[in-house]
DNA sequence: AGGTCCTTGAATCGTTCGTTTGACACCCGC
DNA sequence: GCGGGTGTCAAACGAACGATTCAAGGACCT
């Protein structure tokens, strides 16, 4: 479970580690195989030697750091289910189980907090498409893991409804790592510059808050249209 | 406010028109000139005619749609502001005129409501950074206003707070709009297909129950805390 | 010392990219 | 009917891309 990283010859983590800088800050598609051995001071034909094409090396990259990352994510929801032996795990760990992972492996990395997820963020918001295979069925395996988990943990709430929910946040994990520079820019850098943990603590709340919503969510919904004499909630 | 479509020549509609529709199906950076004119049975020279260069056309595409939104967005603030007379105005209602805005749009497009929900979503997603200026203005002046209508609906959450709550809102929009094909195949389908109304239906309740949380947000810690023996919330 | 395998080096391949060119057709006011 | 915009066309531009080639290096083993 240490195991961060896939043994490598020396010169492979070299172009692994200025592709994944150069991916983070300019985005996969606008770094050329150029870029990337210009910035590791190699030749240009070492990425198609030790990955066979460019999208070995961009398969490379998404690998290393989500593999381990996902599995965190299964051990810590298995240790999870393990103590609380059958019966339902209380929200708050199970998304601390799903986000926390993201912190222990940023810490292994050489790089920067903020490049790290953008990296990832960058992952999913614009390579979705282009997942390796093998990560993409263990994603499967962490959402259905984490899907059953959270079925359990809110019992009221339809299995679809889980799911966007689900969906929802993923997307707002995703966008606030990837997409920093957008905050600062529309709110002129009023958002101060918080620490890695102090970012995930305040999504991990908003997060917990919209999944438990709707328990109690006719009630809100009269509350709303009671407040706006001519209520717009029909969609 | 009716005006959704700038007067163009005709032939520069007809490019935008293809344009739009390879960029929602395939990203931004993935279509060149030659399929755009391709798609559009146009020579390959018209783009740079009529537009300039690349560039202009994708300013052309950004523009058309999200100007409109952001009108709209702008307007049903400023109705609600007047019809609540300086009061504050229900998180419900905000969050609505944010978000209705983009239902009204897609029904003056030509294109699919799948379509354009991943166009609007790419737009953020992956080419947040090549916006025109003209369209960021007006975008930190919807994000002020809303901003403003926040901090008095939820007059007990901090500015920073608020701020950041609102780019997880904005986070989980953008990725839900874009990556639907995400949810697709980790869930193998079993989500449906569900009408762009229920979708945002489903969203705004997720969003405004995210917002509204942590008025009473020392409570609910405190019960997390007591729930969980080995409370793993220190972030 | 010779031979083998793994790794680098510089040069070049064929493609595709966005953009430009200049010739050609059209239309409209004078 | 004639000149001057206006728009379209095929063709070609230089630049950048990912990938390939092949010779030369270097380590290691026998």
């Amino acid at each position: 479970m240490d195991r961060t990283i896939v043994p490598e010859s020396g010169a492979k983590l070299r172009l692994v580690e200025a592709a994944e800088e150069l991916f983070a800050e300019r985005g996969f598609e606008a770094v050329s195989v150029r870029d990337i051995t210009k910035h590791a001071a190699m030749n240009i034909a070492s990425v198609n030697y030790h990955f066979g094409s460019r999208d070995g090396l961009v398969a490379g990259v998404m690998t290393r750091y989500i593999t381990p990352i996902n599995e965190e994510r299964l051990a810590r929801i298995e240790a999870l289910e393990r103590r609380f032996s059958g019966k339902s795990v209380p929200l708050e760990e199970i998304l601390d189980a799903f986000i926390r992972p993201l912190a222990t492996q940023v810490r292994k990395s050489v790089m920067s907090e903020r490049l790290f997820l953008k990296l990832v963020g960058r992952m999913f918001g614009e390579q979705a498409a282009a997942m390796p295979p093998l990560v993409v069925e263990q994603f499967k395996q962490v959402v259905a893991r984490f899907l059953k988990a959270l079925s359990k943990a809110l019992p009221d709430l339809a299995h679809d409804e889980i799911l966007w929910r689900m969906h929802f946040v993923m997307g707002g994990l995703v966008h606030a790592m990837a997409q920093d520079e957008v905050l600062q820019r529309i709110t002129q850098g009023a958002s101060g510059n918080p620490t890695l943990e102090a970012t995930l603590s305040r999504f991990s709340r908003f997060a917990i808050a919209g999944l438990r919503n709707g328990l109690n969510e006719e009630v809100e919904l009269a509350e709303a249209v009671e407040d706006s004499p001519q209520a717009t909630f029909n969609f």
